[in-house]
DNA sequence: CGATTAATTGTCAAGGTGACGATAAGTGTT
DNA sequence: AACACTTATCGTCACCTTGACAATTAATCG
């Protein structure tokens, strides 16, 4: 670290937060519709300005609960990446640090924050440029979905997308929408039924839906994510995607 | 994001780079001797403030010119992650974006930088606590050996620690180096020959050496860092590190 | 020139993957 | 109750990759 005798450069830091989950079968991200200029009425990434005494992963926690009106919100959450500071924000330099939460669909209170509308959105719209988003969120969101691919190839982090207990069929289904691809229900289920550490049978099953029920899963106790532990890749060799 | 009324509050942001390479097969780290306080006289990453104005990449490769002496530092610079900004500098609240450069081995001028003495350190010495290292530097210099490890893994960046031209043993160091395993250099020859779009024969040998001449490989042009393109995952499947 | 060293090419069994057939076990329909 | 229908799960098989290791090639060394 190089000390400069003139006092360091200042710069506002904000956490920016790129929630995934799936729904309807389609990868979604929770977007919040600003009140407020610069880029009033569009979409963006929640988040907000990191407080005196807070570091960074506390302050994404606290915005994402702050613009969603749940007090703890579930789901794995890390940080991505830094952005800027230079041209992102008409008002100036910001530094903003984009995590990135893979969570299964919760509400979210629309009628929560006064100052802004939070909902789950698909996010093919802003990958394929149909719709637009503030700042320079359009570009931290195409980096997020690309972490969101690779992660779950080797980590059992797909599970994050699914509840408690959950089916094969669903936890493809979660593969499906994140990747983008058809798997074939044979092979997925082979490969995460063998897979050591990663499912756990709960000995339950479905019932109630059409065709023969299905066994209930769990995550393996090794493949939970515990918190501050890098939730060790147990996917070995990975869960493949096929070639695009 | 959020608004605040009030003025969002703003923290010293510096870079901080881990700059590895490969000497005497194992791995180094660039480290430099810290001649002012706090953590007077012991070994810290290069790094420093970044400038108003300035773009975190830009930052990082201009300290890491400062400090090195050397005005076009070569090799691979990526973004490894951001810590802070609590409890990592007595002085106070310190963002860093912590860096990752993966480089041949450039000799630095260690009478260079007036504030600094840069010089190679194996990476040893710092990951079993033998020695310590001012800040979090420690924990910042773990996560880039792991980054690396897996970087090398499904990326050919392998290749960015030797130089232009190299043979297969070569590159077969970088990656016991890295690992710090021993691969079968038959195994790893056909693996490292037999991935399209990694490697690309120059026709030329090696001379001089004991043992029969080494073809000399360079980085095919698909596998090639552009600048700004993230390179591309070539190695599929991946060059798999042995199960430690 | 033979011994040594290192690079490169082969061989082979074991295990993983993709494609796809066959069963199992429910629900809904007649 | 028998049937169609749906979904889950198990099995098979050809192909490919990997890890272990033998054999060959082509230099240097003494």
């Amino acid at each position: 670290m190089t000390e400069s005798r003139t006092a360091p450069a200042r710069f506002p830091v904000t956490v920016d937060v790129v929630a995934l989950t799936v729904a309807d079968d389609a990868l979604n991200v929770l977007l919040v519709t600003r009140l407020l200029e610069p880029f009033r009425g569009q979409l963006a990434l929640p988040g907000g300005f990191v407080l005196p005494g807070e570091d960074l992963a506390a302050a994404a926690a606290r915005e994402l609960a702050e613009e969603t009106g749940v007090e703890h919100v579930p789901g794995h959450l890390e940080q991505l990446g830094s952005y800027g500071p230079r041209g992102r924000d008409p008002r100036g330099d910001v530094l903003t640090v984009a995590h990135l939460l893979l969570a299964p669909n919760f509400p979210v209170l629309s009628a929560g924050s006064d100052a802004e509308l939070a909902a789950w959105y698909p996010v093919s719209h802003f990958l394929d440029g149909e719709l637009q988003l503030a700042f320079d969120h359009e570009r931290i969101l195409a980096d997020a979905v690309e972490r969101a691919k690779s992660k779950i190839e080797y980590s059992p982090l797909g599970a994050v997308f699914c509840a408690e207990e959950f089916t094969v069929a669903q936890l493809r289904a979660v593969y499906e929408a994140v990747w983008g691809t058809r798997l074939d229900p044979r092979n997925f289920h082979r490969k995460a039924t063998g897979t050591p550490g990663f499912l756990e049978d709960t000995g339950r099953t479905t019932a109630g839906d059409a065709g023969r029920p299905a066994a209930l899963f769990r995550l393996a106790p090794a493949a939970r994510p515990a918190a501050g532990q890098p939730t060790r890749a147990v996917l070995n060799p990975p869960l493949m995607r096929p070639p695009s």
